[in-house]
DNA sequence: CACTCACGTGGATACGTTTTCAAGCATCTC
DNA sequence: GAGATGCTTGAAAACGTATCCACGTGAGTG
């Protein structure tokens, strides 16, 4: 419990003004042989300069907040990594938030950190973008990484935003705009069309017509590439949600074998939903992938444990998250551009031909 | 980008001075009708104080940090998750750093932790003892979650030390003490050693006889009870360890596997280890649990999902993480006592008799 | 009435840093 | 040799808060 040497106790102990020493442990100018006195004195004290101090001086904390709706899932946990790994590097520290998914704990969160006065953030938004407004208001640099925030649903009902939102998955064979609409805010997402669309492909080139989707909070652009991949007409009650449990999850997975046992394949729009359609199948007596196949976004070592092994779609969560924290840490620059990064169809043993 | 109001202009709106509005948000006395004011002006203002200012001159950083090996490891999510919920009730941030396993890593993130003055931290420790030294005489608030660290190597051969630890794991039939030997640190495990008797009990029980341990680092408890359960004389090449990384638990498994084909059960001291075995059997063409029995430590979702599902060790990770925040938080009173939780052996589909 | 006591209050200080500013000094140029 | 130029340097001011201390006021007590 020794009390940490101060910049001051440097300055004396070499003979300078602390304004020299603060120089030279910042990379400022100062001839060589005092800054050697200065490192070696600094060195001989075991100096670290305190990051409160030099925080309230630039009125900004160092680092990045991150926000994650449910670490538990494996995805989060990925992504969650890749922002530490980038973090790490750069010495700088991590404030991590979990939101449940919950907008409402979202926005304390935010609150809290913005009291820290971290005012760089990284966030897998469970809010709509009307809840998002404040951070931004506020100054902070966000950069969104997954998803993005979804249009308040009392446009929703709005023509033009619709149609905004339909342009946006339609126009063009471009990966996915990736900038928030109405938001102007960088993010790093996966190419969800291009995913959906292959793996759907995939399962139409087995012979399977009626695939069903199953999503989670957060999955609406990956719901509306499946729209737009299974084309017309679309059976909407092949499309079901569940709410971001575990519990909701294989509700919606479980109704949904029991209310359209005419389907033969199904996409899982996320790791959780994948768990819970593989056990709601096993429940109900459906094999896999004899009676129903199966594909889940994501990938997780988990994934090959299954018998037989789940043929997934992989996003680089962990790459995701590496390149989302460079975002918000280098957004020194100009502000930066969207990231889209590629999507890839593992085949392994869970999707067969159509029986 | 609106600056944010401070405690000054609170005072000034509010016509008193800094010092009482100070007081009337940390809860100090104040009479009512100024706190009323005071709280109404705040209010208008939108104030949030800044924990800026705070944490500079209290020279402590509110919060706590959490350092874990890896939150791809299902248990560290988990304890995380709990940590979270802990704080967020509190409303303290939570700075996280993810280790590898690495104590280099531990070391470099705990200094920048001190940098920060973060003085209060919960951690799943990779260093041993010696390594956690410095953090401790730096002043800071430590507990220790799931794990404790291990005695440094250099001692490991010291005869006195050795019958300490011998003497943690075999005296008396209470729960293992869980606070650290040389360093006085508080605590929050499983109960391993009950967890791995149990389990053996059980294999004795199905008739097994050679059964082998699959342990990471951090396990060694686990590994010492598993020694004691079996009982003499213990076959040590029964006994294999990984590094931490998928592959080298891959790699310990198969080669176990390989080596000794007559063994007929196998603990798996963590999930990332039991995900291993479950690999490499398949690899192997061994059927579980036809030719080998498997048990895993930590109950995680996809447990479930393997086929069959895996029989597990089950320890409340979400609430180690919980009460070690709890532990943590409150180390205003006494020094906290250790927490030692109890482990439940969940029955699948991944043990059967000796064939 | 004088004295004490309790309490509400605000001025001032300190926390450790970065940054601005002006001064000191040596070298260079005409 | 005088002025200009460049570099190094330290004093001082901020950043926003909590807390010490002294002051004033009112009530209670002798």
């Amino acid at each position: 419990m020794e009390k940490r040497a101060t910049i001051k106790d440097v300055a004396e102990a070499a003979g300078v003004g602390v304004a020299t020493v603060s120089r030279v442990l910042s990379g400022g100018s100062a001839s060589p042989q005092t800054r050697e006195r200065v490192l070696a004195v600094a060195a001989q004290l075991d100096y670290r300069p305190s990051a409160l101090g030099r925080n309230l001086r630039q009125r900004r904390t160092g680092g990045m907040g991150l926000l994650v709706p449910d670490l538990t899932d494996t995805f989060h946990a990925q992504l969650a990594e890749g922002v530490l790994a980038c973090a790490r590097s750069a010495g700088e520290p991590v404030v991590l938030g979990s939101t449940a998914g919950d907008p409402e704990q979202e926005s304390e969160l935010i609150g809290m950190l913005l009291e820290q006065s971290v005012d760089r953030l990284i966030a897998v938004p469970s809010g709509d973008e009307e809840s998002w407004a404040p951070a931004l208001r506020a100054g902070m640099t966000v950069v969104f990484a997954d998803r993005l925030p979804a249009v308040p649903s009392a446009d929703d009902d709005d023509p033009a935003v619709r149609a905004v939102n339909d342009l946006m998955l339609l126009d063009g064979a471009a990966p996915a705009p990736a900038r928030s609409r109405s938001l102007d805010v960088p993010s790093v997402t996966a190419d969800d069309r291009s995913g959906i669309r292959t793996a759907v492909r995939y399962l139409r080139g087995l012979g399977h017509r009626r695939i069903a989707f199953i999503g989670g909070p957060g999955h609406d652009r990956r719901a509306a590439a499946f729209r737009e991949a299974v084309g017309e007409p679309v059976d909407e009650e092949l499309i079901v949600f569940g709410t971001g449990s575990r519990d909701s999850a294989y509700a919606a997975a479980s109704g949904l074998f029991q209310s359209r046992p005419d389907l033969s394949a199904v996409v899982a729009g996320g790791n959780v939903l994948g768990e819970a359609a593989v056990l709601a199948a096993r429940e109900l007596d459906l094999r896999v992938p004899r009676d129903v196949s199966l594909i889940m976004y994501d990938d997780v070592p988990w994934a090959e444990l299954c018998s037989p092994p789940l043929t997934v779609v992989a996003q680089p969560g962990r790459d995701m998250g590496y390149r989302a924290a460079e975002l918000v840490l280098r957004s020194g620059g100009r502000r930066p551009r969207s990231v889209v990064l590629p999507t890839q169809l593992i085949v392994r043993g869970s999707c067969g031909p159509r029986h």
